[in-house]
DNA sequence: AACTTACCCAACCGCCGCACG
DNA sequence: GCGTGCGGCGGTTGGGTAAGT
């Protein structure tokens, strides 16, 4: 037997809402808080609505310090860092990113950003290929005229000829594993404030964003991760720090690649150095095709802030752990989070 | 000007996990 | 331990609008 309906559906009204509408439930909301019953609220105040409904308009539009489109560079940046990282966690995206409702970040992600990155991988993949093209007819003419003796196809003389560090077929490499060698390069960079995910290494630290939020995701979206959480004080404010040991090995980070997320990964995997060039704007650093680090990485061109705060994987690590130690589980949209009547 | 297509985004749907009795 | 209700979340839809033909 199926679940019960949250609500009368022949009763409650659809669609978009109007502005007295807004204005009943922000007010009352203000006045008296969601009252821990999203269901009961709309016959409370007598809008003929979904409790759901209510819900989402109250976190998605009328909530205080909402902010809606205008996404920034460092925005756009930290959204695909950390989709690449941990998925379409929209709402984990969203605590990363003050004022921002995961609605909004998702549709962003899937109107614009998404085909934004494509669209800029698939130009330099494209031109890349063609570069590769030429390379290999002008091997093949170069085996024409000067034949190497034994050699009977131009693929069995490549080596000899020492060819640019070329992207390996996607069967030779998981794609999971080239996000993580890429974030292990990345991590792998001199400047101390770099990205700090560290597979190999037992523990890896994790802040929030500008520390304006200290928010612990929910439980759905956990991995079962050895971890621990902490608060951390500096005398004026405390921040929630996670501490994670991950026991199953880096590989549960990039469970769950899928789809675009695969994409972006083969992307990554397949063309190193363009992704690193879109990248640059994450890390403030510059990657080799081999690996090696230009050196160029430096806190100044990063448009990242605090780097540190970007140990994503890290970010879903730590609920349990908190809950082990009691601290209270603070909800992404936990009214006491955003709203304390006066 | 009329029509079609593409895009954006608010809102809905349905599943999942937690809390509670 | 089990069933139920609710909140939370991600995927999807559909109406409005802009852009293109």
């Amino acid at each position: 037997m199926g679940r019960a309906p949250c609500c009368d559906k022949a009763n409650v009204k659809k669609g978009p809402w109007s502005p007295e509408e807004d204005a009943k439930l922000k007010a009352y909301i203000e006045a008296n808080g969601t009252g821990g019953n999203w269901i009961a609220l709309p016959q409370k105040i007598g809008l003929k609505r979904c409790g759901k409904s209510c819900r989402l308009r109250w976190l998605n539009y009328l909530r205080p310090n909402i902010r809606h489109g205008g996404f920034s560079e460092e925005e756009d940046n930290i959204i695909c860092s950390l989709y690449i990282n941990i998925g379409s966690r929209w709402s984990i995206i969203a605590a990363q990113l003050p004022g921002r409702t995961d609605n909004d970040i998702k549709n962003y992600w899937n109107t614009k950003l998404k085909k934004k990155l494509l669209g800029k991988q698939r130009k330099e993949q494209q031109a890349r290929r063609a570069t590769c093209l030429t390379f290999k007819q002008e091997m093949k003419r170069e085996t024409e005229n000067y034949p190497v003796p034994g050699m009977v196809n131009q693929a069995s003389h490549w080596p000899l000829l020492s060819p640019p560090v070329m992207p390996l077929p996607s069967t030779h490499q998981d794609p999971q594993d080239s996000i993580r060698n890429l974030l292990v390069e990345l991590q792998s960079t001199t400047n101390p404030m770099n990205f700090r995910y560290a597979p190999d290494v037992p523990f890896a630290q994790y802040q929030p964003y500008e520390n304006s939020m200290n928010i612990i995701p929910s439980a759905s979206s956990l991995s079962p991760l050895n971890s621990t959480c902490s608060q951390v004080t500096d005398g004026t404010t405390t921040s929630t720090q996670f501490t994670v040991n991950d026991v199953d090995g880096p590989n549960d980070v990039f469970q769950g690649l899928d789809g675009f997320q695969a994409e972006l990964s083969e992307l990554i995997y397949s063309n190193n150095q363009q992704i690193l060039d879109g990248f640059e704007g994450f890390y403030g650093t510059g990657i080799m095709v081999d690996g090696s680090s230009t050196g160029t990485s430096s806190v100044e061109s990063s448009s990242w802030g605090d780097i540190n705060s970007l140990a994503y994987p890290q970010i879903v690590s730590g609920f349990e752990a908190c809950q082990q130690q009691r601290i209270p589980q603070v909800s992404i949209y936990d009214e006491s989070s955003y709203f304390r009547p006066q």
